[in-house]
RNA sequence: GCGCCCGUAGUUCAGUUGGAUAGAACGACGGACUUCGGAUCCGUAGGUCGCGGGUUCGACUCCUGCCGGGCGCGCCA
């Protein structure tokens, strides 16, 4: 319908500009919103404001002038000129079983587009170093990367979940001699093997001592400390990424590709990259290392990429890492970081653009901290000491749908309040019920049709019907716009677009439902409704789906 | 000191090509169907959009100065 609508509208505008003398070519584009009052019709649109700007007209003349030129009929009602030059459409009836029918037969591709035209995009999130479990801001982290994912597969792009391994720097090392020295401790050497300042202090750390006694019993006691280092970096490494692995999963963020730091350095890609970039003249030498030049760039300073003593910085194994992705045939690539790497974003895409891309293929998401609480009041935090909250506890405690919702229901770029009390309440504070409740609503009244012998009639039959009430009205404005919302998700790789979605149409469900009865409706009434629910469980389905939480068919 | 982000109802937050009377949830207060799920619904109160200037028909939105908060500014990762 809007389509149709703006079609119309186009060929007015482009009619008016022609009189006027303006340039068709350069008309603005026209942009349909549906008003937040009635009487400010179902359609909306303020090209003539747009237009009489650039022809230095009245808005309300240019408004006047549109409104005379698109036709009548095509479900149009009528068309009013109101406020400063808007153009409102009242449309006819039949639109809302219009747009019940298209639900209807698209089904759960309802909502689906080719917006990315099958674009390959890589998204790489979560990334933690495998020094320990995955805290609750990785989990933010990973439920926002995986539902960008799952929102660019469904507006048409092929996407690839990465998990970016930091495998190869000095935290292993570190990691290898706390477990070392634990190890020691526990069997009573705690003076032969010191824990180092540096050193994780977490309790986990004990336990991955534990399994190596298991393993190996006491027989790394009598070995030299340098020739059992590497047996305990390398396990420890393992059994942590393990858990990662099972965290995540049950997390149910799932990834294609977990890539190793450690194989880019096998490989001899990093010295690759720092010979691309000196071929360039984007790398010079000075004071015995190697620095990235950031002259023509967006970043303020030049950077060391190979320190004097030889060893790469993180940036140049980044680079090299973000080649390696670009080489592999990405036509995008999308990074998720914690805010506090912001400011590590204009010398990434320095980097991409001195590697021939454009910066701009590079997309960074900077995922802020997540602040916990119980009842109001902030539970304490600190990494360094090793007292911190682990995703694991968070998911054994509220569970995954609540915690995949609360993660992603502000915007990834603002700080979010996490309270656990309210998280595991299952009450009306909880969105994530209300939520989950309508679907399991809409089932249950499904369920209770089919017991009572209802037969569904044809999807077809519903365009004679005329929906009435203000209540589904507002429900199927709502079910209409939820291609538009994964569009603008899509765009701007926004999950909380689509979890408030959800929130409002759970809302414009309910509402509905207390205010009309269905069942036990004359005929065409009920069975008019009945479709109405269908539709709205697919839609619901679809968001749930999308956020990756569970769509019950019963609570 | 420089840079990035933020400041909207008591609280937590939505609000992007500049648009109509700034929205929602929670909390508070008052109500609802003897039937399909009350984990629901309906209503009321609550705002100098941090403060001051500017741009214009029109500013929460753009520009600028200040105030307040977060983060970042390494041959760390």
């Amino acid at each position: 319908m809007a389509d149709s609508l703006k079609e119309s509208i186009r060929e007015a505008l482009v009619s008016c500009a022609s009189e006027m003398g303006a340039d068709p070519a350069s008309l603005p584009d026209v942009l349909l919103e549906r008003p937040k009052r009635e009487d400010q019709g179902d359609w909306s649109t303020n090209v003539a404001m747009q237009l009489a700007r650039s022809l230095k007209k009245n808005p309300r003349d240019v408004a006047a002038m549109l409104r005379d030129r698109i036709p009548d009929g095509k479900g149009i009602d009528r068309i009013e000129v109101a406020g400063p030059g808007f153009v409102n459409f009242f449309l006819t009836r039949s639109w809302m079983s219009d747009s019940v029918v298209t639900v209807l037969r698209e089904g759960a591709s309802y909502g689906r587009s080719d917006l990315g035209a099958g674009r390959r995009v890589q998204v790489e999130f979560v990334s933690a170093n495998p020094t320990g479990p995955l805290h609750v801001g990785h989990g933010r982290g990973a439920a926002v990367g995986d539902i960008v994912a799952r929102i660019l597969e469904f507006s048409g792009h092929s996407v690839e979940r990465e998990y970016y391994i930091n495998d190869a720097g000095l935290q292993m090392s570190i990691l290898g001699r706390s477990t070392q020295a634990r190890y020691f401790e526990l069997l009573g050497a705690a003076a032969t093997a010191p824990f180092p300042e540096d050193g994780y202090k977490g309790a986990y750390i004990y336990d991955l001592a534990k399994d190596v006694i298991t393993e190996k019993g006491e027989s790394l006691l009598s070995m030299p400390l340098a020739d059992s280092l590497p047996y305990f970096r390398q396990f420890a490494g393992d059994r942590i990424l393990a858990t990662i692995q099972t965290d995540l999963s049950d997390f149910g963020v799932r990834f294609d590709i977990w890539f190793s730091e450690k194989s880019l350095y096998v490989a001899d890609d990093v010295p690759k990259t720092m010979a691309f970039l000196k071929e360039r003249d984007y790398a010079f030498e000075q004071d015995g290392a190697l620095w990235f030049k950031t002259t023509g760039f967006t970043d303020e300073k030049d950077r060391v990429l190979i320190r004097s003593n030889g060893v790469p910085t993180y940036f140049a194994s980044d680079i090299t890492y973000h080649k390696n992705k670009f080489d592999r045939g990405f036509s995008r690539v999308i990074d998720i970081w914690g805010a506090d790497h912001h400011g590590y974003v204009p010398r990434m895409k320095a980097a991409v653009e001195a590697l021939g891309r454009d910066p701009d293929d590079l997309s960074v998401l900077l995922i802020q901290f997540v602040n916990l609480l119980r009842d109001g009041t902030p539970v304490a935090m600190s990494t360094r000491s090793g007292e911190f909250v682990t995703l694991r506890e968070v998911l054994d405690e509220v569970g995954v749908d609540a915690t995949r919702y609360f993660f992603v229901m502000r915007r990834s770029d603002s700080h979010l309040d996490f309270d656990l009390e309210l998280a595991k309440q299952q009450s009306n504070e909880n969105p994530v019920y209300y939520i989950q409740y309508a679907h399991a609503r809409i089932r249950s009244v499904l369920r209770e049709t089919e017991a009572r012998g209802v037969v569904l009639p044809d999807v077809e039959s519903l365009l004679e019907y005329e929906f009435a009430s203000e209540e589904e009205k507002r429900l199927i404005a709502c079910l209409d716009e939820f291609p538009k919302e994964v569009e603008k998700a899509s765009r701007e790789l926004a999950p909380h677009v689509i979890a408030s979605y959800a929130y409002s149409l759970a809302g414009a469900f309910h509402s509905f439902y207390n205010a009309h009865r269905i069942l036990g409706e004359e005929e065409a009434t009920m069975k008019s409704r009945l479709l109405l629910v269908r539709a709205t469980g697919i839609v619901l389905g679809s968001a749930l789906g999308l956020l990756g939480i569970a769509a019950p068919e019963r609570m």
